[in-house]
DNA sequence: TCAGGCATGTCAAAGTCCTGACATAAAAAT
DNA sequence: ATTTTTATGTCAGGACTTTGACATGCCTGA
C-alpha cells in the first residue's frame, strides 16, 4: 500500500470528502502528486533550509553559490556567473557587488577582452566559503541520507533530464 | 561512460583545466553535480516554463497553482493556500486578492468560524483554469517524457522524501 | 572593410516576496 | 473561569528580483 504523500496542512478548512483513487501514474487529479509540484516542494525546502543556515554567515543563497563556483572555476564573468545561479544578469551584478563590497571577491576595473570581467575569490573569500561549506553540506547529507544510495545516480540524471527537456 | 551532466554555458571565461575526476557519488567538489543544484536547476527550468506558458493567459504561477487547489479542495483559507504553494501569508493574500479582483474566486466578506475566510472558484474560476490546463499538463508531459516510466514513482517518493527531511 | 548580429555590463523603474509587527479569534492549559 | 498558546488576517517597510532599455565591445559574413 503507498502511503500518504500528500501534505496534512491543507485539510483545514478543505473538504477532504472523496479520497483519492490510486490511479497509478500519468494524471493523478490530486495536483500535489504531480512531478512539478514535488520538485518545488523539494526546492522550497532545501531553500528554507540554506536560508536558515546562511544567515548565521551573513550570506544568501545566490551569494554562496556564486562564491562556490567561483572557487572552483575562478575567472567567470558576471553573465557566467548569473546563468549558473539561475538570475538575471541584473540580479547576478548585484550579487557581486555585494560580495565585492564584502572584500570575498575581487574583480578588475578594467576588462582586457571584451567587456567581461573576470571574478574571483579574495582570501578572505575562501576562507569565508571553507566556514559556510560544513553548515551547508551538513544540509546537503541530510538530502542525501534520505535516499536509498542505490537510486542516487538515477535521481541525479532524472533531474538532468527534466531540466534539459524543459530548457528546450 | 557517463555523459558531461555539468552545463557548458559556464566555460567562457572560466579555466576549465582541471578535468573532474570520476568521483563516483557522495563529495563531489564539481557544485554542479550536488543534488541541491540539480534540484535547483530542474525547479528553474520548471518555473521558466511554466511562466512562459502563464503569461499569455495572464496569470503568475502562484496564482494558477491557487486555482488548481481551490478546484481540488474548495474552501482552503488564504493560510491553508499560503502553505500550500510555498509562500508567506503575506504573499498569499495578495495572490488570492488579485484572484479575488479578476472575478476567479470568491469568498464571503466574513468569517462564520474563527477568522479564515474560505476560498472558492467562482464559473469564471473553472472556466479560466481549464483554459490553461492543457498548456500546463504539455510542460509537464514533457517532463515525463524525459525519464524513464519505470523510475516515475522513485522519483516521486525521493522527491517526498527529500522535501520531509529538509523540514524537520 | 564594414554592417549586422550577438554578448556583456549597467542603469532605472516596477514588481514580487519576505521580515517584522499588530490585532483578533479559537483552542489548550492552568 | 482565566490565562496561555496557537492560528489567522492584515499593515508597513525593506530586501531582492525582474523587465525594459541603452551603450559598449567582439565576431561573422557579405
Amino acid at each position: 500500500m503507498p502511503e500518504a504523500r500528500s501534505p496534512r496542512w491543507l485539510c483545514q478548512n478543505a473538504d477532504m470528502t472523496e479520497s483519492k483513487p490510486p490511479e497509478p501514474h500519468d494524471h493523478p487529479e490530486d495536483v500535489t502528486q504531480h512531478v512539478g509540484y514535488l520538485l518545488k516542494r523539494a526546492q522550497a525546502a532545501l531553500r528554507g533550509a540554506m536560508d536558515k543556515v546562511l544567515r548565521e554567515h551573513g550570506l544568501t543563497v545566490p551569494q554562496y553559490a556564486t562564491l562556490e563556483l567561483l572557487a572552483l572555476h575562478p575567472g567567470m564573468s558576471n553573465a557566467d556567473l548569473a546563468r549558473a545561479t539561475f538570475v538575471t544578469r541584473q540580479s547576478g551584478n548585484v550579487v557581486l557587488r555585494g560580495l565585492q563590497e564584502a572584500g570575498l571577491i575581487a574583480r578588475p576595473d578594467t576588462a582586457d577582452h571584451g567587456r567581461a570581467r573576470p571574478a574571483r575569490l579574495t582570501e578572505d573569500g575562501h576562507a569565508r566559503l571553507a566556514a559556510v561549506q560544513t553548515a551547508v553540506y551538513a544540509v546537503e547529507q541530510r538530502m542525501v541520507e534520505a535516499i536509498p544510495p542505490k537510486r542516487m545516480a538515477a535521481l541525479l540524471t532524472d533531474l538532468d533530464h527534466i531540466a534539459a527537456a524543459l530548457e528546450e
